[in-house]
DNA sequence: CAAGAATCCTGTCAGC
DNA sequence: TGCTGACAGGATTCTT
């Protein structure tokens, strides 16, 4: 479930076991994930040192002394798992396999392979044609109420839509922008231009504060980011109105007219919402 | 050009 | 228990 909490978790805790490492051994296991491995991608990993992390929208990017970034995409299923080195068989959907020198394996699984790896001069990451469009951070002090109402000015899509669209606002995902919609008290279906204003002043606080409160139960609930299992990043995480279908929603206590929350297809994606309390 | 659909791939789960 | 179909948190690419 890699939208920016996560991907912010995953990265935390790889900086937690890699930073300042050299990778002895780095393997791929087949070609390609999305798209094929840069050539020569594990020979340039092989002795390489691990310089610092840092995360753009949903994607991790790993500095080497040398000047190469590894850039990585999780996609829909993607996991990093960690643990002591052993010999044993590679592990299921397992693509790229590190080894440090002192003595930890890292292993990117990705089932469905909708992740991906690249590789990137570290002086020019954000020319990366998949980082060049992306619009501003969610959490960053330049995405704000104007800079969101600028973006939906003339956008006759649905809001939900719309901040889904990576050039709009970088880091959100299907789950999340539910989420922010609901504590903004905006419904998914509203046409992006008319939260463009007064309502993008409510939405940005809230998109901030859902992301915020995500990252912080996942530092809080995982010691160095690294689950007990050796899986990074991941956190049980309660959500307000995501995958609740049916349910009341904490605003709508006993309220009779509340249908509870709803469950509607939008550009072929769920999105969940209160009927009453998003307008 | 904007917006919606199709697409990549496998695992999981509900229903029969 | 086993089969089938729907669906899954992404984002590019293709069509309209």
């Amino acid at each position: 479930m890699p939208e920016l909490p996560e991907v912010e978790t995953v990265m935390r805790g790889l900086r937690s076991k890699l930073q300042g490492r050299v990778i002895v051994r780095a393997q791929t296991h087949r070609e390609n994930m999305r798209w094929a491995f840069p050539p020569g991608l594990a020979a340039r990993l092989t002795g390489a040192r691990v310089e610092s992390f840092r995360r753009r929208a949903k994607y991790i990017l790993m500095r080497l002394d040398g000047g190469t970034s590894v850039l990585i995409h999780l996609g829909m299923s993607g996991r990093m798992n960690i643990g002591p080195r052993h010999p044993n068989a590679i592990p299921a959907h397992e693509h790229l396999t590190l080894e440090t020198d002192d003595g930890w394996r890292v292993g990117f699984v990705d089932p469905r392979r909708f992740g991906s790896v690249d590789l990137v001069a570290t002086a020019s990451e954000d020319a990366h044609r998949l980082l060049a469009g992306l619009g501003p951070e969610a959490l960053d002090e330049a995405f704000t109420a104007s800079s969101l109402s600028a973006s939906l000015t003339d956008k006759r899509t649905p809001i939900k839509a719309a901040l889904l669209d990576q050039r709009v606002v970088a880091g959100l995902g299907n789950i999340y922008v539910c989420e922010a919609l609901f504590r903004a008290g905006l419904s998914p279906r509203r046409s992006a231009r008319t939260v463009a204003g007064s309502r993008a002043a409510r939405l940005v606080p809230e998109i901030k504060a859902t992301l915020t409160e995500a990252i912080a139960a996942g530092g809080s609930s995982l010691r160095d980011y690294v689950q007990p299992d050796g899986e990074l990043g991941y956190f049980q995480h309660a959500f307000k109105v995501y995958g609740r279908e049916g349910q009341q929603c904490e605003r709508c206590p006993g309220v009779p007219e509340c249908a509870g929350i709803r469950r509607i297809a939008q550009g072929g994606r769920s999105t969940f919402y209160c009927g009453k309390t998003q307008r």
